[in-house]
DNA sequence: TGCAAACCTGCGAAGATATGCAGATAATGG
DNA sequence: CCATTATCTGCATATCTTCGCAGGTTTGCA
């Protein structure tokens, strides 16, 4: 058995899986804990069906844990320090160049990280 | 500017970029230092036209350096270090589930960082 | 009960990817 | 020059993703 290629597709499974803009931003916004479908649409100014789609995927790669309180759908990171880790995929990309002048890979994580109420999302 | 949204959809096509079983293993690959196109194929036992297809999108995306030598073409990661952050993501992967019972994600890092010469690949 | 709020799921069209094949280039060795 | 080796590029097809919309489920509350 190529156990190897197994390996590397589960790889590759779990990247596709969050290489996309609204997941990525949602995995952020839960960086620091659980949130319902309703304010992680609000928050990152998505339709709600669009979030519900996404965190359905999320949770089938059980990326993300569910959390049922009256109608609410609470939900939070499996691994917290994923965030993080995909903070750190920042210096693999040319920031530089697609940001104003003067913006660097500090100011993109900086940027990237920052509570939502201080950014300009 | 929603620079947050640029931030996003950069990070998403990065991830895209090595998200695909044959480019994580070219990635891999390359880890220890340069190597050209009939060497990864051969490694990999991928038809070459895909690895030079491959090799290309990751050259678009200034994932891979190039170096022409007579009429082979060696390449290098631009980061040497993304081998090691890919790693680092099996982490957040179930990998117990699928590959034989005793395994767990200690031994998927083994296997996956070993030499090609020792692996089942 | 009945209605509304909060989510979820199914479906189809549009767009993005993957991949083999044919043909094009570039360098090497007669 | 010509053939050969190593690699690249263009193209067509098959496959996967995305995303809105319509309709369904569960819970709270009057």
């Amino acid at each position: 058995m190529p156990s190897r290629m197994i390996v590397s597709r589960e790889l590759a499974d779990f990247l596709k899986m969050i290489a996309h803009p609204d997941r990525l931003r949602m995995i952020e916004e839960l960086r620091l804990g659980e949130k319902d479908v309703s304010s992680i649409a609000a928050a990152l100014s998505l339709p709600a069906t669009r979030v519900s789609q996404h965190l359905a995927q999320l949770r089938a790669h059980r990326l993300v844990d569910e959390r049922r309180a009256g109608r609410n759908h609470f939900y939070r990171l499996s691994h917290p320090h994923l965030a993080a880790w995909i903070v750190d995929a920042l210096q693999f990309i040319d920031v530089r160049n697609r940001l104003a002048e003067g913006d660097h890979i500090d100011s993109a994580r900086a940027l990237w990280t920052a509570q939502s109420r201080n950014t300009s999302h």
